[in-house]
Formats: C-alpha cells, structure tokens, sequence
DNA sequence: ATCCGGTGCG
DNA sequence: CGCACCGGAT
C-alpha cells in the first residue's frame, strides 16, 4: 500500500465519524467499555444503525452491565429484542452474559481463541471487540469491508463467502497502522457504511480514493460480487387471536424460526374472508370453546430470509374455554395455548409482524 | 419488489 | 460449506 493510506483514512474518520451512542469513550482503561462493544455489535449484526439505536438505549438502560442482564429472564431479554429479528443473537447474549459471570468473573476475556468460544461470537465480533474495546490490532471483517477491500484492490470477492473473509481479514491485518488500531478498524466500517456503499458509493469524497483500484478502472461496482440468493419458498397460514373475556390465547414457538417468541392460535393454510366456514369450526375444535363472534382482520406477508409466510388474521371472541387449556405458564411447549390477560400481553414478546397487530388490538380494547 | 447482512449447525 | 435465521430501508 502507497504511504498515507491510514493517516487519509483515519483524518476523515476523525472528521466524519458520527457520534453514536457505543461510541461513548469506556472509563478504566479501555478504548471503549467491552460490554457496551458487545451488546451493540451482536445487535448490528444483520441490522441497520439506525434500527439499533433506540434498542441499544433501552437495552442498555435495562441492562447495563453483564450481571444485570445474566440474572434476567429470556422472556424479558426477548422483549427489549421484540422487533430487532434473528431472535437467537438475543438468547445468545443472555447465555454470553451468564457464561462471563460465572466463568470469567464478570471480566470479558481478551484472547480470540476465548471469546470465539462464547455463544454469538464469530469472527467478526471477535475482532470488533479485540479492536474496538481493547484497541489491538485485530481484523473486525464485516459486509462492508469486504466491499471496501474487494474494490480497493479490484478482487472479486463473493459477499458472504468465508474464503474472501479470510483473505480480506489477512489483508485488514497487514494494513493496520503503529498505533490507533481501534480506529482505523472502526474507520473501515464507517467508510463501507457512509461512503462506500453497496449500489451508490461516492466515490468522489472518498478519502482513500487515490488508493482504490476500482475506482481508477471506473469499475467500482464490479465489486464485490453479490451471492445469488435462493428462491424463497412460500407457506400459507392463519393467525387467530381468540379472546375470552379479558384473556388472550397465546402459545410460545420452542424452537426454529422464531423460537421464543410469543405468537397467536394458528392454522396452517390461509383461509380468507369468505372462508369462515373453515375458521369457526377448526377455532371450536381446538379449544373445545364455542365461538360468539369472528371477525376478519386483514392479511399479511412476513419475509424472512429463506421463506415467505402469507398470512391471514381473525380475531375471535369465545367461552367455555379456559378449563380446557393447561396453564403450563410461559414456558409451555409449543402448540399448547396459554391463556394471557389483555394487560400482560404488551409484555411479551412477538414478531413483528404480529406486534403491529397486538399493539392495535390492545389500543382497541382501551378505547372502549 | 428488491436489497442488505454474521453465526452456528449439520 | 450450504443452509437457517428477520426486519427495515430503498
């Protein structure tokens, strides 16, 4: 690399980074305080900034330190993750948190090797932690500088593929600076994220772009190649939310796509308006409860990364059900519903896609 | 409608 | 090494 690659990189991050909430200096001798490093990295894994924002803060308000947050439940954990998806780096951090308590006395450890074995916690993470909190020079590879790499040196790295994370982490680790390590790190994140862009970088007020390779070939988006995505096969169901009274049936998924989440009575199949010849009697059924009244509330997509759901959305009022169903509380498995009281179910935690519902519904039954 | 993205498992 | 895992921005 040319002479002044790191001091250019670094002046514009001096003068352009913008002042995040994690961005905060640590007291105590570290660059920035490690739980803090964690938290906000296992939340802007796959998410956006300014997404993360709002969640970080109450989060952190919550949750401060490692012990806090160790001695919390799941259930509670998941709620302050309700709405952020990939539900798992959630209950990843809870375990990550308990694992440091009792196993590293409270204090993160600062070897590779040690932190890669906490759950949550690849290569990536590893780095930004080693980097961010503790300033070493250790490559922090993300999506974006993978972009940066792949254009500054005009190899076409496929996005995703740990063979090109590997050589752009090799790459990173020749190209750190004497000192300022944490920086220069943070730097080629911010570059990817503010100016190197994935579809309309701005190449002309990048900092490094005297350096860059594709630029000189105006051939920037050449760079990096995209991984073709799958086709995302589509499923069909029906959401009810059954009320009794001022209870709500709810049941807890145990496992795969939203596995701890809190979600409504479902059928699989979506049965629209004029199908409720099909709804009322498979609600009756299943509950042994009759129904007094059934609404139809709309419909619905939710894509996720691999699979698309359509989804349909009834609301049912019913009696004679609560004796049928086990009040196993919320740990229940999955499939047997659980009857929760309007009150409490702004607390628990669901998909999106249901949340919008819940909360409209729980807005509706207060205007009353 | 399309684009974007780390970790962990088998 | 391919696939499972979400939601918001554009």
């Amino acid at each position: 690399m040319k002479p002044g690659f790191s001091e250019a990189l670094l002046g514009w991050f001096d003068r352009s980074a913008r002042p995040l909430p994690w961005r905060e200096a640590a007291g105590s001798g570290y660059r920035r305080d490690p739980y803090a490093v964690i938290v906000s990295e296992l939340m802007l894994q796959q998410t956006q900034v300014a997404t993360v924002i709002p969640y970080y803060e109450r989060f952190m308000a919550r949750f401060p330190d490692f012990e806090s947050l160790a001695a919390a439940s799941e259930t509670e954990v998941l709620k302050y993750w309700e709405g952020l998806g990939y539900y798992r780096r959630a209950k990843n951090l809870l375990a990550l948190a308990v694992m440091v308590v009792s196993r590293y006395q409270g204090v993160l450890p600062c070897e590779k090797k040690e932190l890669l074995k906490l759950p949550g916690i690849g290569p990536y993470t590893a780095g930004a932690i080693l980097s961010f909190a503790y300033d070493l020079p250790e490559p922090a590879v993300d999506g974006n500088v993978v972009r940066v790499l792949s254009r500054l040196d005009a190899i076409p790295h496929l996005q995703g593929d740990p063979k090109s994370q590997r050589a752009v982490r090799e790459r990173v680790a020749a190209l750190f600076p004497p000192c300022r390590a944490g920086d220069f790190s943070e730097a080629l994140i911010e570059l990817g994220a503010a100016v190197c862009t994935p579809s309309a970088p701005a190449c002309q007020a990048c900092p490094i772009n005297r350096y860059c390779l594709a630029f000189s070939l105006s051939a920037v988006m050449d760079y990096p190649r995209r991984r073709k995505d799958l086709p995302k096969p589509a499923s069909q169901l029906t959401y009810v939310l059954i009320r009794e009274g001022e209870l709500v049936y709810c049941r807890r998924r145990s496992k795969g796509l939203l596995s701890g989440l809190f979600e409504f009575f479902s059928l699989s199949g979506k049965y629209g308006k004029q199908e409720e010849g099909h709804v009322r009697p498979a609600i009756e059924a299943h509950l042994g409860a009759k129904v007094i009244k059934l609404d139809y509330v709309g419909e619905n997509r939710a894509v996720f990364s691999h699979r698309i759901w359509e989804m349909a959305f009834w609301e049912a009022e019913v009696s004679g059900g609560a004796g049928l169903i086990p009040r196993d509380g919320p740990d229940a498995p999955q499939g047997s519903l659980l009857p929760v009281s309007v009150e409490s179910l702004a607390g628990l935690p669901f998909p999106a896609f249901l949340a919008a519902w819940r909360d409209d519904f729980i807005s509706r039954r207060e205007a009353q």
